[in-house]
This record gives C-alpha cells, sequence and structure tokens, in this order.
DNA sequence: TATCTTATTAAAGAAAATCTTTATGCTTCT
DNA sequence: AGAAGCATAAAGATTTTCTTTAATAAGATA
C-alpha cells in the first residue's frame, strides 16, 4: 500500500478547519494565506473534488471530507503529541572551547546579545557556564594563532596591540620629557603576544616608538590578560596588550591609552574558530557561528578604525 | 502553539521503524534511500539528538523517540484512513464534447490504449459512454474548424481529404479510359468538407484532377461520414473523404483509394482541441491531453506522409 | 443601493526543500 | 579475507512550496 501525499496539504486543510480561515491557518503556519490556498488547491485538483468550502463567513468541510474529518483531526492531535514529546528533550546546548582571555574579555560581554535572541540555546564555555557537564567533544574552538592544517576555521580577527595603563599612571607620565616618558616606570609583559606571532611585547615598541632608554624587558610576566589587567587597574605599571579585549574599559574610563592610537602594532596572530562539522548542521550552532562571525567582523571593523591601518600594514 | 513542523520526516521515520529499513521505506515512498536518510537526518538535526538507530539488522527507534512511538504510529494510521477514505470518493472521469464522426473514427479506436495504461479513467464522450450521467460542462472539446477567438486552444491535425470506394467499384473503374474513368458512377458527398474551410467536395476535385466531365454535384448527400461510409460499403459509390477517419479501413482493406495519393486535398480547416482551464489541473485530464496531443501529432505525421506535402501546401 | 473592507484567488517569479546520482564506508555473511 | 548489501556523504538538479502583487468576490456599512 502505497504511503500518504499530500502532508502538509492535509496539516493545512485541518488547520483551515480548525481555525476557521485560510487567514488564521496562515498564521499558524506562519505562511501567507496564498500558501494555505495552494496547498488545498493541489490536494483538491489531485482527487477531483472540493475538500474546503471557503466563504466570507469561515471556512468548512465539504461532505465529502465529512467522514474523514474526525480521523483528520486524530491524526494531527497525535502528531502533536509526538512533536511535544520531541521538542521536551531537545538540547540546545553549545559547547565551546577558547582561549580563556578572548572568551572571559571578547566573548563573555557580547554573549548576552545571541542569548537574549536564542533564549533557549545554553552554553558550556571551557567546561564552565549553563551547562557544566562535558559531553564528548566541544562543538567549536577558539584560539589565538596560526592557521591549522587540515580544518575548515574562520578567520575572527587579528588584534591590534597598544599600550594601555590606569588613568593615574597616564597622567603621570603626561608630564614628563617624550624621550623619557617611560623611564623607570613599571613594565607589565603578557607571554601571548609573542614576535613570534607576529606581536609585539615592550621591547619591541620600545625599539620602535621610543619614550624610554632602559631595561625594556623587565618587568612582571602574566599568561593570563584578565590578571595583567587586575595588575593595571592597580595602578602597577604599564600593558602592551590587545585593544580587542579592552575596548570597553578604554570606554568607560577604567584604562587609558596613554600614547597614540597609531603607535600600536598589528598581530601577526588571529583569533581563529574551527566548528565542528557535524555540529553545524543543528541549526542552534550554525546560528551561533554567523553571529559570531558578524560580531567579529564588527570588532576588526572597529580596530582598523582605531589603528588607521588594517592587518599586516 | 505552532503547528507540527517535519511532517515528511515524521512520515520517513514511521515507515523506516516500521519497514525496518531505510531501503524499504524508500520503496514504500518511491524515493530513494539517500532521501529517506536526509528527511530523517534533517529532523534529528534540528531536534539536536538522534530518533533512529540504523543498523545492519534493521532499523529501531532510539531512547528519546521510545515515548513517541505509539502517537508517531497512531498518526500515520490515522492519516492512512483519512487518505482511504478520500481516495475512495476520488472521480477520475473525463468528459469530451467531440465531432461525432472524428470521437467514432478516430477517437474511439485509439481510447483503448489510453484506458489500459490509465486503468481508472472513465470516459463520457458525447454524453454517452463509461460514466453516461453528464454533471456540469464537458472538460474538453473537440471541433473540425477554425480557431476560436478567447479561448486557449490545441491544433490536433488538418486532415487530408482524398476519393475513397469499396474494393468492388475501385476494381470497376480501374479499366476505364482515364479521362472518364468516374463517369456515371454514383458519388457521394459529405457536408462536412466545405470548400468555405479549404476542404474540398467532388466538384472541387473533379476541377482539379478531372476523371469526369459530368454532373460533379450530383450524388446523395451524408451529414455523418459513418453513415457515408455505409454507403460506401454497399458498392453505392466513390467518396472524398477525411483520410485520418478512414485509414484503419483501407489497411483492413473495407476501403481502397482508387487514385494516387498525391491527388488529394489539406483541409484548412482542422480538428482542435479546448480544455477546460480547471479541469487541466486535475492530473488525470492533464494525462489525456498529453496522450492525446501526442496521438494527434503521430496522425498528422502519417498524413503528410501518405500526400507527401504539408498542411497549406 | 453604493461603497468599503476583508478574505480568497491568480499568476509569476523567488526561494527553499527535496531528490537523484555517484562514490564511499561500514557490517555481516560466505 | 573477500563479497554483498545497506547506509551515508556531497554536489548538483529538480520540484515543491512560498511570496508578492494584483484581481475578484462576498459581506458589512453608510
Amino acid at each position: 500500500m502505497a504511503a500518504v501525499t499530500h502532508l502538509r496539504a492535509l496539516q493545512a486543510l485541518e488547520l483551515a478547519i480548525r481555525k476557521g480561515s485560510l487567514k488564521d491557518a496562515a498564521a499558524e503556519l506562519a505562511i501567507t494565506p496564498a500558501a494555505i490556498g495552494q496547498r488545498i488547491r493541489a490536494l483538491e485538483d489531485y482527487l477531483g473534488f472540493d475538500l474546503l468550502v471557503r466563504g466570507r463567513s469561515g471556512t468548512r468541510p465539504t461532505k465529502e471530507l465529512d467522514a474523514a474529518m474526525a480521523h483528520l483531526n486524530a491524526a494531527f492531535r497525535e502528531l502533536e503529541t509526538v512533536a511535544r514529546l520531541l521538542e521536551f528533550q531537545r538540547v540546545n546546548e553549545i559547547h565551546i572551547s577558547a582561549d580563556t582571555d578572548w572568551a572571559d574579555l571578547w566573548l563573555e560581554p557580547r554573549l548576552a546579545e545571541f542569548q537574549a535572541a536564542n533564549p533557549n540555546t545554553l552554553f558550556c564555555i571551557n567546561g564552565v557556564g549553563d551547562v557544566p557537564v562535558r559531553l564528548g567533544q566541544a562543538d567549536c574552538e577558539v584560539w589565538f594563532g596560526e592557521e591549522r592544517d587540515g580544518d575548515t576555521q574562520d578567520l575572527l580577527f587579528h588584534d591590534y596591540l597598544q599600550p594601555v595603563s590606569s588613568p593615574v599612571n597616564t597622567e603621570r607620565i603626561r608630564v614628563r620629557p617624550e624621550d623619557v616618558r617611560l623611564e623607570g616606570f613599571p613594565l607589565l609583559h603578557l607571554d601571548c603576544y609573542t614576535a613570534d606571532g607576529g606581536g609585539i611585547g615592550w621591547p619591541e615598541w620600545i625599539g620602535q616608538f621610543g619614550y624610554r632608554k632602559t631595561a625594556p624587558g623587565i618587568g612582571i610576566r602574566y599568561r593570563k590578560v584578565m590578571h595583567a589587567l587586575e595588575a593595571v587597574y592597580a595602578d602597577s605599571g604599564f600593558l602592551v596588550c590587545g585593544r580587542s579585549l579592552v575596548q570597553p574599559m578604554l570606554d568607560d574610563g577604567r584604562l587609558r591609552a596613554p600614547f597614540s592610537e597609531s603607535e600600536g602594532a598589528w598581530s601577526r596572530n588571529a583569533y581563529r574558530v574551527s566548528f565542528r562539522h557535524d555540529a553545524l548542521r543543528r541549526e542552534q550552532t550554525e546560528r551561533f557561528r554567523n553571529w559570531l562571525l558578524g560580531k567579529a567582523s564588527e570588532t576588526q571593523a572597529e580596530l582598523q578604525n582605531v589603528a588607521g591601518t588594517r592587518p599586516g600594514q
């Protein structure tokens, strides 16, 4: 026995009768009334007789449909039950494995926006978050570095590195002679911006822009931007840091950029993301990826605006 | 509450489980196993978890699907009931209003072929046939004549008019001198092949090809080809007639063409058909139209072959 | 009754879903 | 181990389905 055809037409028909108008049925399916009409018409043409009496004052089944009407309703009640049972178990978790600095300083402040638009998506970032339980592999991975071999990946953005300090320290050095403006102040170093990856640290920065003559490599070294920033807030010194991570602090005055915006350098390394192939098949993950790439490209544009140049220049 | 989505996927899922393999489910729906897999995969991706365990030794639902399984089955059982109830009432009647000669002599002998390929199609031709009850207007109309205004219509074929007679009469005149070969023999006339419509009767034929010197307009006049043919069979005389209608009789020897095949004329009039717009929406009617146009074009080609010219030449 | 409002319909083109094809991989059976 | 059978992947083609815009019709309102 051949299987049932015209499933969507039957659905439209059932809805049109239950709701009483093509218009309301269309609203239920989030399509146009014309589409509903077409679905039903297609079935009527197939059968050779009408199923629905369309009237100004409502729609109702024709007598040909009468006998089948109860079964039609029952069928869609059952299907709704199926849908309810399945939706109930639906998972909308996205597991991310990411550079901690980036996750804390770039992603986290932006994530609220995505969650507002996608209320039933839960995140697990580096093992913590809405869904602390790690099941298997992460859906996507974000790193700061080179491209990887044999992996589909997207460039998020290159960072722009420049000195930052607390407002107090910025004031302190402002009045000093330019060629020794930084002389004697503690320099804070971050391991992640290596000359290897096209980044710069204090030695390179001072080599290029001056402001200090001695001991550019001396000072406290940090692994994590968050920790270095704590020190900066505490007026402990000057830090060369990726602008993308500290823009909000510059905006709200917690940090200052003590030198010209053009006195910085693009990192050759970049934040990059790789999504697991099969994770992308999930609607929610796909949506997250689109959002992420969009936000990253916004950031890249803002950085270019600040620097006045493009990455690699 | 939003309506159920992924209807086709649910159908594929239900079938895959009931039949025990994607392959068998595919056969049921007359599509490929790959398509079944895609349907189900789409739903799984949407939900974020698997529904079907695919194995060499059969397919079975995952535990996530267990609870919904009974409802899924019930839903499709109901839908099959709906389909059965509706299919039962399905009408496959085609009502034709046609030129009687054409219906009897051209359509009727060919119709068996169509009915063999479409066993559940019933015909009602000019009010008689499998479905004698006439309900409303005919689905299509066939006439011999000019194009009609304001009506979508298709050309079936132009006819090729030439004399025919019984074998006996053909023998009788064969031995006579050419210029008076028809002299004295009764001529039978058909009203439908008027000079008006680009057709020819005896006066025009004899005017053009000779074989007789007197009284080309004299003789018995017939309205219907069928009746004129009865007279011809009875050796009552010679008839100018459309070849398309008598080809089978020429083939089986009941009739002869006493003169050269090239001694004939194309009718300017043609058999034409017009289908009711809304009738064509029915699958069966559409199929009939395609078949009809194909057969007509075959006939046109055969006539051109016989005549050695094309209509209008 | 004339006009207005709202719903359905028609037609064409756009968009999306669905399917086929071809090639590949995984189990099970021999 | 090799072969056979079934499921899967990816790409491209096809078909379905939908939207848009405009037209039509049936009630409602004045």
